[in-house]
DNA sequence: TTTCAACACGAAAACGTTTGCGTTGCCCAA
DNA sequence: TTGGGCAACGCAAACGTTTTCGTGTTGAAA
């Protein structure tokens, strides 16, 4: 087993400095031809590399960005991730994540284990904890430590930083909008409590659209589902929840719901009343996810493009750290990036 | 805008030495009561925090894992991570992902950009064409220069290295088994080329729980899908090759299928060639994944338990970099997990 | 023969820590 | 008065780089 080679032992064997060495592989003239090639040849023999935590060392920089998000085992977050992950990896950025696993507490740990030097601006999306808390204290630390944030998907205004966000408002209003141009009348939303801003946004485009078409929302209409992390109980009680939604609103001829796992849910549900999908009720969702795709009827739902926003976040960070560089004190002006959603028409209307 | 504060900073203010400050900051007795207290206010104050990258480069250790995994849109891989990530946090690591996209040459590219002193250690799942090429020189490499390797799931047996999987052909005999006692006479198997090492198992598995039960199988009944990454134009092939299938084989009345997605488009074909799920047709799937447990009818599905696969991983992994502190220089002995799969029955059989 | 530029290379600082050891200053015993 | 010992602190090396600034050697011009 032999250990990694360093710029020092290739000196020793080569009887020369590390200076020359270092210089020589990065093929300084005032190194000779001669001494130039004998290096080289002899690191490439030996596979050296350079260290990448001397180097950050050194740089003061990391060339890593760290992602703090809710969690992984979702359509949406694994494709921003990998969006991330592509354009990080193209521009000589890793990527290390971090989960919150929608806490507070685990948001705040992670974040202080990496701003201490790990990398150099974070890419994050708030937990649901944070989000009911308001605590923001801190983002606004380490942005304040000049350490830029992007945010995305579940993101506070008050937090200066660039953001990358998809028109929750329009995508929802598009959704309702299919639902009436395909003729229903009584149309139910199944969405998440307030404190989740998309969620809250996205009922927000309900009631919008509704009233663009002159139909007038019902307090019955609107079920808020106080969701924390799916477990199996959760998922029964979600299930009697839209039961008796059904069962309290016999005319309801279409559903939005803000999420895959809400739709077909309800789909299950109905079927198990009698409705037949899309004939007697239609249904349309959020986040065009695996579900939305492979399950039966399959879902027309609102697309995020997750993996679009993951590529901007990153290159809205990338670019902030590679300009503070050149000016560090323009005065800073933060972006706001809206990925525009779009409606993709399946089985589950007409 | 103040930038993060190190020991030197601290030393300048305080009018002492640095060593001073590292030492009463880690309340050595070398230090006197009086400026112990006095630069632990202060660092308080100024909420100092060791830098991260200069004890790495210190201690040549990172305090953190690479992950490098085909892809991460995907309910499996996710589930890993998110065990790995649990118990490295729980145990003071980092974790940094790469992705090789299934791909030889991203992965080699992702495991050079790590291997440089950015980790301390791998967890991987080889890719597709790695496994094709069956060129792993790579991992070989970074063994021999002393970092370790844990894999799971797609491993080779040829690399000394820890190992996490699942016992697939256990699991597939599960799966078929029960099929068969749930009255199946002819049972067919939707899986991938034999390169994957994992569809290589499951259809052994397949192939001795029927002839533990003395039913013949037959070359028709078998059907190898070559997967790259799913792309719209690969499931439209997949669905008309598994409808070809059933168009050649009218008798059958079981499928096993190596993964979710081959499941759901099996019953997805299934339907619209008339056959009722379970009545007609029986199905059981590998993965117990978003799918299986969402789509309608729910899925009879093996589980794999990936979370658990991802904590038994990290845990072998962080043993095996902190054992070596101590004994640098006992022989080397590698353990193979194997982590229990169960099945969970669910509407899609009998 | 002297001088000076060009050439080829080495020394050292810096990034931020930790730590073994040396160095003070002081007190007390001999 | 001397010396020993202890308490409290500073120096410097080390981790692996890059880079600035010397420094020594050569050859050629004056």
């Amino acid at each position: 087993m032999k250990r990694k080679i360093t710029l020092k032992q290739i000196a020793k064997e080569l009887d020369v400095s590390i200076s020359t060495v270092s210089k020589a592989l990065r093929n300084s003239v005032e190194i000779s031809e001669d001494t130039r090639q004998k290096v080289q040849a002899f690191a490439k023999l030996y596979n050296y590399r350079p260290n990448n935590i001397a180097l950050s060392l050194k740089n003061r920089k990391t060339k890593t960005i760290g992602i703090i998000i809710p969690e992984i085992v979702h359509y949406f977050f694994s494709k921003v991730i990998t969006g991330i992950e592509l354009v990080a990896n193209k521009r000589g950025y890793n990527v290390i994540v971090g989960l919150s696993n929608e806490s507070f507490d685990k948001e705040v740990i992670n974040m202080q284990m990496l701003a201490n030097g790990s990398i150099d601006g974070f890419i994050l999306s708030i937990s649901k904890e944070t989000l009911q808390q308001q605590d923001y204290h801190h983002f606004l630390e380490t942005i304040n430590q000049g350490m830029p944030i992007v945010m995305f998907d579940r993101v506070v205004n008050e937090i200066p930083c660039d953001k990358v966000i998809v028109d929750d408002v329009k995508g929802a209003k598009k959704a309702v909008e299919k639902l009436v141009s395909s003729g229903c009348k009584n149309i139910a939303i199944i969405t998440t409590k307030d404190y989740v801003s998309v969620g809250k946004l996205r009922t927000q485009g309900y009631l919008e659209a509704l009233e663009d078409h002159k139909m007038h929302p019902e307090a019955s209409m609107i079920l808020k589902i106080e969701d924390k992390l799916l477990s199996d109980d959760d998922l029964d009680k979600l299930e009697s929840e839209i039961e008796q939604l059904f069962k309290s609103n016999k005319s309801i001829d279409g559903i939005f719901a803000v999420n895959e796992l809400y739709a077909v849910t309800a789909i299950k549900v109905a079927r198990t009343l009698g409705l037949e999908i899309p004939k007697s009720l239609q249904v349309v969702s959020f986040t065009d996810g695996v579900l939305s795709k492979h399950s039966t009827p399959s879902l027309t739902t609102v697309s995020q493009h997750g993996q679009e926003i993951g590529e901007k976040a990153a290159d809205l960070l990338i670019n902030r750290l590679e300009m503070d560089e050149d000016n560090e004190e323009e005065e800073e002006t933060f972006e706001t990036v809206v990925i525009e959603t779009n409606l993709i028409e399946r089985e589950s209307t007409k």
